[in-house]
DNA sequence: ATAGCTGCAAACTATTTGCAATCCC
DNA sequence: GGGATTGCAAATAGTTTGCAGCTAT
């Protein structure tokens, strides 16, 4: 599944906006994160990489999604294992999160709750929610 | 402030129950961990014990968390940065997150909002949230 | 007595950085 | 052209592990 022609566009265009040069290894690394919904890690994002830029190298992609998650193109995920974990979903959304394997999946939930402006002296800007389970898959290892 | 003798004996029979062995390295973990509140990381939990254990070593720390972790006597906690982090608080609470500096803060909300037992496919445990925002030192600096 | 712990040092993994070459605008 | 970006390799930071000696039970 390729990623939309709208996507790419208009990824592009934000990085012109933002005075970030348009290299194919950007393309190649938001494409990638924005083709995936597991949150990979860097690692993971590397080795999807090499099938379009086979010279991309492992700091490059470190740089970009820094690069990117400064800008709030895509976004850094609430981790729990040794690795840190990206999303290019930057909407407000929630987290499924395996207890087994550190799977994670975006959840919508509807919840009528806002948190406070203001608790124990934090200007409060957002919130996220982290539901821990078992994954499909663990459920059949088991 | 000093942790109360009941929580450190408390520890002690939950070491004996769980087949631990009481070593003076454990305790002092275990208390430096109950006396804070900024769920430290294993470096600042080092530091810590050091003054109480001059010679132990960093790696018995890390042994010693990891071990208190899979019993269910502390918890690792959801992170940012780049080091994982801890705290001695395992009842059922959530977190607030200073997205300046890193600063994870307990608080606790009565939410009056159950997960769903099952969704996409997930078997659902527990669930925690987080509220990102900024801490009163933060908002000072800046 | 002995299984479990600890300290040390070395190994490993994840991430960052310096620098020269290269590429977009 | 020129500053931003890249690839490489080396450096750093965080964490884990092997092993010999020690300690709590």
């Amino acid at each position: 599944m390729l990623m939309s022609l709208s996507n790419i566009e208009s990824f592009v265009s934000a990085c012109k906006e933002l005075g970030l040069k348009v290299t194919p290894q950007r393309i190649a690394v938001y494409e990638t994160l924005k083709n995936r919904t597991d949150h990979p890690t860097v690692e993971e994002i590397y080795i999807d990489v090499k099938e379009k830029q086979p010279f991309v190298s492992l700091a490059t992609v470190y740089r970009t999604l820094e690069t990117l998650e400064e800008l709030g193109l895509i976004r850094r995920v609430a981790y729990f294992g040794n690795s840190v974990r990206y999303d290019a979903n930057v909407s407000h959304h929630h987290h499924l999160i395996c207890l087994s394997c550190g799977a994670i999946s975006d959840v919508e939930l509807n919840i009528s709750w806002t948190p406070p402006e203001e608790i124990m002296g934090y200007k409060v800007n957002t919130f996220g929610l982290n539901l821990f389970g078992i994954c499909p898959k663990c459920q059949t290892k088991s």
